[in-house]
DNA sequence: AGCACGCCGACT
DNA sequence: GTCGGCGTGCTC
């Protein structure tokens, strides 16, 4: 009896055997579709099997496997089921997930047919014409600095796998080294996959790949991208057509038969982490897959992430330093502005004002940065006590003056403006505290002869306008920008050199213990904004802690003591990387529902649990979001192997629970968000 | 997650 | 007498 075992995208931790009297070993890994209950659904085939635990009875045949595409290789396979071990995740989630969503739906894109179904070459040598084609012909390599020609050569030494640390400022030539590495790479017929953080960094740095290798096939991959466009980079790829793939977090997933080198850049950013559904690090996923193909995994970033610094600190990752600043100069001086004694304008201290004026004089540009988009955080009614209070969410509408809106950050909420108190009828309402509305038009009133440009995820909310301000900014049609920290990441502003930071102390101490961590990446990278070109750059940073370490080693560019410090902090609070943890969280009408649901899963884990601590069930941070109540239960463990264990057992008795109607609850293994 | 089946209120 | 509310239970 021919059966097939068939991962279906349904929040259930097993696989469906449906009989299929033609199957063999070639359709393992090809899409199948399958009736299911009353209705017909697509997934893939896991395995194939002689004989069902289902009674016959129970067995229905397939509709039809599709074989119009290659059969989604063992290593891809492989790479779901760890996602789905690791994330306690089903595995037809991930396959779907990791699949683009019209080949997830059983279609395929319109691309030629030969291309569709040709078989995977094993080596670019074997196809005709392409062996040794020149990738990069006529192109002229800038000159290697001797740090990162000592990178190059460490990351294409033959040595299977092996974890880079490429720590380096910005400006100091990371991506240099990325695109060497993968010029290596792609000489010997090997396939290279480079994740980005951001979709918005994908198209500039296709262009220089894309102008770095006119010879290679060039496959992008990020959520923003047309059905058909994905699909077809995803057939490309597994084809072994693409030489280079880009992407954010899920191009993680391509299937590359040749993959030689994986490279993450700014691997420390937040936004490798997906923080719903399939809740993966893709950077962490990468270390398994260049762990699994036997290949060098390089991360590259200026600021580290904790984890990543300390592997490296151990000899468990390679560390490669590139400790000058390749293109410019020197790195921009930073100042701290002690704003404790000093009467501030709208926020701003004399020094930062004056810093402003004199760029303006010298016709140079600056950058005001502040973390809050809007007006004001929140509008009152002194009299009567009202506060724009969102009604789904346990949070305040921002007050956004720019169209008159109330808005909710979190649900999206929006009303008008009221003209007068809804609860009192008073006229006089208050707007309280800054956002980056507000100091746009602070600041155009104090410099009326200045351009002042305002760059958030309001002014910023199409690809199209994102463009359109980075090149008004690049044509020096702008001398203030005030911005979010959209602003910090991986754009080069040659005129710039001043940033001024308000507003940072708030990470300072915040509850999450990562926050520092954040705040001294992202103060490195605003940093890193300024004086990139000819000009010398300068950071002001405003704070009532001028004397707090990490604005301390901001001052002195110095990573690498911020870094140790913090990790002294973890080591002794029992933090990763020195604990490992997961979050359970839940969601429900009312609080009482969802703590009560944790605290039985608490209980279920009882007689489990060893060498495991189960922290208490709490209220979350935003603890009510769209009318849901939402609790989380901290589980952590000084032993990976041992919280994998647990979390494997414990989700197999969550599953076995009888949930209240309304409630939902999810885990999440590495969680960054608290 | 869907999608059925299944028992109790306001309509043609 | 029926349309329909969403509460449990199953899907190979």
């Amino acid at each position: 009896m021919n059966i097939v075992r068939v991962a279906l995208d349904l929040p259930l931790p097993k696989l469906f055997d449906y009989l299929a009297p033609d199957s063999d070993e070639s359709d393992i890994g090809r899409r199948v579709t399958v009736p299911f209950g009353t209705a017909s659904r697509t997934g893939v085939i896991i395995s194939l099997a002689q004989a069902s635990e289902q009674p016959d009875s129970k067995l229905k045949t397939v509709t039809a496997i599709l074989r119009d595409m290659p059969a989604l290789p063992a290593d891809w396979r492989e790479l779901c089921e760890f996602c789905a071990r690791y994330y306690q995740t089903p595995l037809g989630e991930v396959t779907s997930f990791a699949l683009p969503p019209m080949l997830r739906r059983g279609k395929l894109p319109r691309m030629t047919k030969v291309a569709a179904v040709s078989p995977a070459p094993t080596s670019r040598a074997t196809v005709p014409g392409a062996g040794a084609r020149d990738i990069n012909s006529a192109v002229v390599l800038p000159p290697l600095l001797a740090a990162q020609a000592a990178a190059v050569a460490a990351i294409d030494a033959p040595r299977g796998f092996a974890c880079f640390l490429l720590h380096g400022v910005t400006g100091s030539g990371k991506t240099e080294v990325y695109l060497r590495a993968i010029d290596a790479v792609l000489a010997r017929g090997g396939q290279a996959l480079m994740l980005v953080p951001e979709i918005a960094l994908t198209p500039q740095l296709e262009g220089r790949v894309a102008a770095r290798f006119p010879g290679a096939d060039v496959v992008c991959a990020n959520s923003g991208m047309a059905d058909a466009a994905r699909a077809r980079g995803f057939l490309d790829a597994l084809g072994g057509r693409a030489d280079i793939v880009l992407g954010t977090r899920l191009s993680i997933f391509m299937p590359m038969p040749r993959l030689r080198l994986i490279v993450v850049d700014e691997e420390h950013d937040a936004s490798f982490k997906q923080q719903e559904g399939l809740r993966y690090s893709a950077r962490d996923v990468a270390i398994w897959r260049a762990h699994q193909l036997n290949i060098p995994i390089v991360l590259g970033s200026a600021t580290p992430s904790l984890e990543t610094f300390h592997h490296a600190s151990t000899g468990r990752y390679v560390m490669l330093e590139l400790p000058e600043r390749a293109v410019a100069e020197s790195m921009p001086a930073v100042r701290i502005i002690d704003t404790r004694r000093e009467k501030l304008q709208e926020g701003l201290s004399a020094a930062l004002l004056a810093g402003l004026q004199n760029r303006l004089e010298r016709g140079e540009q600056s950058l005001v940065f502040l973390n809050r988009r809007g007006y004001a955080p929140v509008m009152a009614c002194p009299p009567c006590g009202w506060v724009s209070r969102c009604q789904r969410c346990a949070a305040n509408l921002v007050l956004h003056l720019a169209d008159q809106r109330l808005r909710c950050h979190h649900c999206g909420f929006e009303t008008r403006v009221p003209r007068a108190c809804p609860d009192c009828g008073n006229v006089d309402l208050m707007a309280f505290g800054r956002g980056t509305q507000r100091l746009e038009a602070m600041l155009a009133e104090r410099f009326p002869e200045a351009r002042v440009l305002r760059i958030d995820r309001d002014s910023a909310s199409t690809p199209k306008k994102w463009q359109a301000l980075l090149a008004t900014i690049h044509a020096g049609g702008a001398d203030i920008l005030v911005g979010t920290q959209m602003l910090a990441k991986g754009h080069d502003f040659p005129l710039l050199t001043l940033v001024g930071a308000v507003g940072a102390d708030a990470a300072l101490f915040a509850a999450d213990f990562r926050a520092p961590e954040r705040l001294f990446a992202q103060m490195m990278q605003v940093g890193g904004r300024s004086g990139r070109a000819a000009l010398p750059g300068e950071v002001l940073i405003q704070t009532e802690y001028p004397d707090h370490p990490l604005y301390q080693a901001l001052i002195d560019h110095d990573y690498l003591r911020f870094a140790r410090t913090q990790l002294d902090e973890r080591r002794i609070a029992g933090f990763p990387p020195f604990s490992f943890q997961a979050m359970l969280r839940a969601e429900a009408r009312a609080m009482e529902q969802a703590l009560a649901f944790l605290a039985a899963a608490r209980s279920a884990a009882a007689d489990i649990a060893s060498g495991i601590t189960l922290y208490d069930p709490v209220p979350m941070r935003m603890q009510r979001l769209m009318t849901l109540e939402r609790g989380q239960l901290l589980v952590e463990s000084t032993s990976r192997p041992a919280l994998q264990a647990f979390l494997a057992a414990w989700m197999e008795r969550l599953y076995a629970l009888k949930m209240p109607a309304g409630l939902r609850w999810h885990l999440d293994v590495d969680p960054l968000e608290f």
